[in-house]
DNA sequence: ATTTGACCTGGAGTGCGCTCCAGGTCGTAC
DNA sequence: GTACGACCTGGAGCGCACTCCAGGTCAAAT
């Protein structure tokens, strides 16, 4: 199968002048062409797309994806320092991770002041919660 | 005790020039001033940053930071809205969080997939990782 | 034959969150 | 008294990842 950029858009969740950027900055190889000169994505390309759009979401930046992309053309001599690249980003992930369940704790505790707050609202003790707000 | 903005950008990890820029765009209120004119930070002025640090590691728009800050200032009746900002926060956080969980999967399946190509590098199986690659 | 709409290109523009710069003022150390 | 270093201001500049635009081509529909 092949697809318009416009359905290649809905099935990857890019927008169309995101898919040509890609391709311009050398994310995406060049997807075929119909006789009309429009591009014809592949499936492949559409599988290879929906990856990109996970190692986006892990926050990679287009750098180092392009890095992955470029090495992917230079065969299986390169798959060494492709799986560096994921593993490495696989730490930055669990990193990230642990940060955001940190700042999470915060809020957590955050919010159960005000919840605090709250209940005591029928009170009328000063605004406790103005000194670490 | 107050501080240096090079003392509280040491304590708080943010740049000189970050801090002259939080409170140019009201992230900050304005610190007091020593004799000179210089600025002077308050240990609450460090709180401060310090919690408006968390909510930029949470990945909170600065827009919504500038929100929560300014209610600050109008007192107990803000209270509730506040609160609310921290808990779509929240929500938010635990969906990056659950993302970036998705992805790591990914990630280590991929690895997984470079852990086998290494394992059989010493047979002759064609590089079977590039289909999916 | 012409209108429509999806697509094309190269290049300019945008929003975010800083970061840097020039030119100037202070207070302390020599 | 002058040299130094830390600080000040207003404003310009930057890197990132898109996003938008003008002006054009092409094929199918009327």
């Amino acid at each position: 199968m092949s697809y318009s950029i416009a359905e290649a858009a809905r099935r990857s969740g890019l927008s169309i002048d995101t898919l040509r950027y890609y391709e311009r900055i050398k994310l995406l190889d060049p997807p075929a062409r119909d006789s009309a000169g429009r591009r014809a994505y592949s499936d492949d390309d559409l599988t290879w797309l929906g990856f990109l759009t996970k190692l986006r979401l892990t926050g990679m930046p287009i750098k180092s994806m392009r890095e992955y992309a470029s090495l992917r053309n230079h065969g299986a001599a390169s798959a060494g320092r492709r799986k560096a690249i994921l593993v490495e980003q696989r730490k930055s992930v669990a990193a990230r991770i642990a940060e955001l369940q940190g700042c999470m704790d915060i809020l957590d505790y955050k919010i159960s002041n005000y919840d605090q707050i709250e209940r005591k609202a029928f009170g009328q003790a000063p605004a406790l919660e103005e000194i670490s707000a």
